[in-house]
DNA sequence: GTGAAAGCGCTAACAC
DNA sequence: GTGTTAGCGCTTTCAC
């Protein structure tokens, strides 16, 4: 910075002013500063910026995982944005519950980024808190920390409009196959699509008997294996709502070999709109994932900007796929 | 650290000293000072340790997208180790000619990364030049940057043994599915997987009409349209080689909905061993992609901790994966 | 509107 | 083995 005020024939507070965009600069002395700092190559240090009070300019990203569909589109979408304005992205891991407390209690991320974005995973009110403490701006992409701005879809919503497409077609002894986590347990996206499910299962007055709501590892093969269970089921149901598509195409594997008719003898129902959906002829629910990650870009950067969110719970809309896995009864 | 120092009765310097496993402190004390900085939770800012001449503790990617299999599963396995080593991971995409002409001229990165990794993109011999002038250690996965470490899978072989299994089924009219970057180009390994064929197919002294050479943007649908091609050839091979599993799943999409039996009139092979290979039945050519992560993650933090690294060329092996799309004819 | 100067929290000499 | 101190490259009062 030092080399572009002496190249400008100005002081570095100057400069510094001019790259922030900073009152207190005339736009002459402005203009010719942003060209020699652009002849020079230059870029400002983040971590002097930040050291001496400034941003970062880097916002860091809380993912479970990163490979796997959802959360990779995702955080491919976020990148997009934060890009555009010049952000860096800094990718944090929160894998089994050790990683989690690690990372939380340790918060070395405040040093290092300037806000949070936390995609497709549930905070718990402790890491909520934690987070509070750090005092930075937090999003949620796909999941609602509590208090905070976040871009989501309707889930219940979402999982009620499949159920009634299987219903509309006729189906009365309908399934839904859960997922749970890798701590074994149902996160917030299972309960609501649950709920979805059950709402308008109840609307109709049907049952939902217990042999029919099985829970098993979320992917591929514990949809397999959900479905397997169901198949030996004293009466099998005619229809199956998958939790998400992943699930369903496990599903569909399975009855591919137990060369059950799919999309007669059983309808099947998925969520998410997976890339292999279409491939797959999979009826399905889907759900703008790129977007949402996008949305979460424009939160966090309306956040930096202006320090508050003007509307800060983005609820984008899901959509009915019909093809050919799902068919009347 | 002040509050560290303090707490544990030293001086900042004793306790820099410590936190970073430097010589020159007796271990009661530096196990005294962890202790207490651990109870502090206390975290060095990566900021001011950057500046004073110490290291940001985090790692540069660069990958030319983060959402779709490969890319993701590759930093999933590199995000590992970093993390095993304190090491945080900075996600930089490199999409577009000016994104990438942008990022290694203005290098900002310097600032922010002890070191880049570069994963599934070919770097110019330009953009080779500008990280060398930054001075960073710098990494491959699955790509080669000249006088860099690397990780990568030997394409060419991994090619060859794929059409290798293919003529010793009997097949002679063997056509291979190329694909093009988002550049419109042929990257490196296209490249090496041809040649790979090329090799195998002259080895057999069989003939490459150019009419068995199909050119088609990476992905499902360039994989569909490239089958569609060849299937209104004047004499349609009798097998193919798809330089990558999703490009081959693409192909088998045509050859469904064209009613070509696959695995009789048609056998196709990929490369990848993609998640789906197996749901599909692909025959294909793994390649261990998380490990190669991994791999590369294990080279940037031996060149950050020693300065170089004892043995920089890993090449992983790949592995012939038989399955029902690939038959005798 | 502009410049000078005091730190931000650390590391790495350098003294002891 | 340990403490003292001079910066690292910025931002931000505070004078002018």
């Amino acid at each position: 910075m030092a080399d572009v005020a002496e190249a400008a024939g100005v002081a570095v507070s100057t400069v510094s002013r001019a790259l922030r965009g900073r009152p207190g600069v005339s736009s002459a002395q402005r203009e010719q500063i942003l060209r020699v700092a652009d002849e020079l190559s230059y870029s400002v240090s983040a971590s002097a910026s930040r050291l001496a009070g400034g941003r970062t300019g880097a916002v860091g990203v809380l993912v479970p995982r990163i490979d796997g569909w959802f959360h990779s589109t995702a955080v491919a979408g976020l990148q997009e944005r934060l890009h555009e304005h010049g952000l860096d992205l800094v990718l944090y891991r929160l894998q089994g519950r050790e990683e989690r407390t690690g990372f939380f209690t340790r918060r070395a991320f405040r040093h290092r980024v300037d806000a949070l974005v936390v995609v497709g995973t549930t905070l718990t009110p402790d890491e909520e808190e934690l987070l509070a403490e750090a005092g930075l701006p937090v999003v949620g992409i796909s999941t609602r920390p509590s208090g905070r701005p976040f871009a989501d879809v309707d889930d219940r919503a979402g999982a009620a409009g499949a159920t009634r497409h299987l219903t509309n077609l006729g189906h009365e002894r309908i399934a839904i196959l859960r997922s749970t986590t890798l701590l074994g347990t149902h996160g917030a996206v299972s309960h609501d699509r649950y709920a979805g499910f059950c709402g308008a299962m109840a609307e109709r007055g049907l049952d939902v008997p217990e042999a029919y709501v099985v829970s098993a590892p979320w992917g591929l093969e514990g949809g397999a294996q959900a479905m397997a269970e169901l198949l030996s089921a004293a009466t099998p149901p005619t229809a199956v709502f998958a939790e998400s598509d992943e699930v369903a195409i496990g599903a569909l594997r399975t009855l591919r070999r137990s060369n059950v008719e799919v999309g007669r003898t059983m309808s099947v129902i998925g969520f998410d709109d997976h890339q292999l959906a279409e491939l797959l002829d999979l009826s399905t629910v889907a759900q703008p994932v790129h977007e949402q990650g996008r949305t979460g870009g424009d939160l966090v950067v309306e956040a930096l900007e202006h320090g508050r969110v003007a509307e800060p719970e983005r609820v984008l809309p899901t959509r009915l796929v019909v093809r050919g896995t799902s068919a009347g009864h």
